[in-house]
DNA sequence: CTGGTTACAGTAACCGGTTACACAAAGCGA
DNA sequence: TCGCTTTGTGTAACCGGTTACTGTAACCAG
């Protein structure tokens, strides 16, 4: 209930120190020589004063919030994790924070973004968390920004980390037709506005194409790229009365692969000699299920490194990469019939 | 390189509106009456002008970030997902914003904390990733905290949200006793500090003596609650040439699990057949694994949701919980031999 | 009609830092 | 020794909000 925060000021340190509040700022900032005997006795006044720099003092003084946040999708995945910790990895020793924020920010024009100019000096933002418009209204007033499996709306020059996703898709899908012999692969697609999900598919038509197999449009249903729902549609692609038969899956990515699965097999399909299912991430979990399961290696702590550190390029007026394509790798497990 | 920063400030909104500065915050912060006539002039000047409150200048001013913290420890761990999203899910719809932290950070006196009373409302601390000391000093300063899977140290009274480990523990140990007969049973240990470690230890040995069986030291070895590191742990247990005999292992927890799991397949152990293992938390994947893993279910988002919940009480001084013991369940599946 | 309340609004001090500007003393080449 | 640069420091304005204090006009009960 008290009112008054207890915190220390840096005029009581400057006082306690018998100097001025600007050599006090200058000695925690070293950006101006301070004489060794002021320095030590600085040092020690702060330590026994416990003093802490009030940062929203810092930062309305210093135009500068030593925060970076990110905007994340409000769907809860496992690639998080080491998505976060390769942005944490380059942060922190930075001296910088993290703000996180999740859902979908777009359409909402009333409310404006949590996360923004106004709290942080540049933002990461994870595929469509923010729509063009928003990403044109940032940049247009030069706010660091670094897009993650995204790339720019066009006139937009903004730096963009995100990986191979058709070359590896494609790869793999030759891989089940050649090696495999499959010829009626069931694609579960992603949300239309996702780029990783657009190349994905691409990578698909292409891998059939080359091959002289007919697209079939019937062979694609929505995997969304969630477990629940691919479990969904695949059960009701199984239970449809149409049966549309098809000898292969690839479900998009690895989580949608496990709703895959499941619904393959409660229908009584044996994975991967009835049906081979194929995924894509290759998430910790992927090489433990049963079957382990076949997927393409995406460097997910990588592409948060290399984002993080690209949009401190960009805050220091360092030169950027517009796009940085990571590689991604084809792994091979039981669940497309290989090391059987 | 323009450093002028352009963004609007409330004092060209007031300008543009014709009113005065307090006005505008006021309407903005809704806590004094604004005639209708200057709240809809405002509210167009305020779109118009894109105004975006500063941050840090309202911070500055009332003292109220808007802005909460987690610690977390720098171990990447799938648990942190459902964790991150049961705090946001609270979190956001109060406006607040989440800064997130991982890693040690105790020891060093000379550093401060990257997040505290200076940047944030307050704190969720995860484990152990403060230290005593450092708790005790912030709590002297009346600053809300809350800890997850974990309790304050004694004199302090710190909210805290906690799973029933001991409980889970004992009744999932009594299992493999009765159920399944076994009788020396391997225990991997966590970090000795961490106190969700102290209690499956303690579950693990009262099931023990309530069923007559001797605590054996030898079947006590380090697991830390990580997979490489149970994974090493094991493989070093079965490769010593002591060679003790044991006939099922309770792995500290999911992660460890797998590892576990890994190294007695690698020697050629069949699970469940030649030795159950079972884990705790119920991680989305331990559902997934081959066989998939008896566990304790931990009930993670909730404990994230309640643990922001109680936070907000302490910062908007109403009432908390001293502790919060959220139940567990235990969930057989084959790993145990059950389900066979 | 009067004193008291309420609704609405403005002025300016203040939050706790940073930094432009000013200045003294010391160092130094010529 | 003289001017010039460098080093070390202080004063005070400023960053962009909030809010205590003050004041006016409208409203209302008696």
């Amino acid at each position: 209930m008290t009112r008054r925060s207890s915190s220390v000021t840096i005029r009581e340190v400057a006082q306690q120190a018998g100097v001025s509040v600007a050599t006090v700022s200058r000695y925690i900032n070293r950006n101006a020589p301070v004489s060794e005997e002021v320095a030590e006795r600085l040092e020690q006044v702060m330590t026994s004063l416990r003093y802490a720099p009030h940062a929203a003092a810092r930062h309305l003084a210093s135009r500068k919030t030593y925060v970076i946040g990110i905007l994340l999708t409000n769907i809860p995945s496992d690639f998080f994790v080491p998505l976060l910790f390769g942005i944490e990895s380059v942060v922190r020793p930075k001296g910088y924070n993290l703000l996180i924020s999740t859902g979908q920010f777009s359409g909402h024009d009333d409310t404006s973004l949590p996360i923004g100019p106004h709290n942080t000096d540049g933002l990461l933002v994870y595929a469509d968390s923010l729509s063009d418009d928003e990403l044109t209204m940032l940049h247009s007033s030069n706010f660091p920004m670094v897009l993650i499996h995204r790339t720019a709306p066009q006139p937009l020059n903004i730096p963009s980390v995100t990986i191979e996703n058709k070359a590896a898709t494609y790869k793999l899908v030759e891989h089940l037709i050649m090696q495999h012999h499959k010829r009626r692969i069931l694609f579960l697609r992603g949300r239309s506005h996702q780029e990783d999900a657009y190349w994905r598919e691409t990578g698909y038509r292409s891998a059939l194409e080359a091959n002289g197999i007919p697209f079939d449009e019937n062979l694609i249903i929505s995997g969304e790229f969630e477990r629940e729902i691919a479990y969904k549609s695949m059960t009701q692609f199984l239970e449809n009365g149409k049966q549309i038969a098809f000898d292969a899956v690839f479900a998009g990515n690895d989580d949608a692969a496990i709703g895959v699965m499941t619904a393959l097999m409660e229908h009584g399909h044996r994975i991967p000699e009835d049906i081979p299912v194929v995924g894509f991430d290759d998430l910790r979990l992927s090489a433990f299920l049963t079957p382990p399961l076949t997927t393409v290696r995406a460097p997910t702590e990588e592409v948060g490194r290399i984002a993080a550190n690209q949009l401190f390029n960009l805050i220091e007026d360092k030169p950027t990469e517009g796009i940085t394509l990571l590689p991604t790798e084809i792994i091979l497990r039981r669940s497309c019939g290989c090391l059987a």
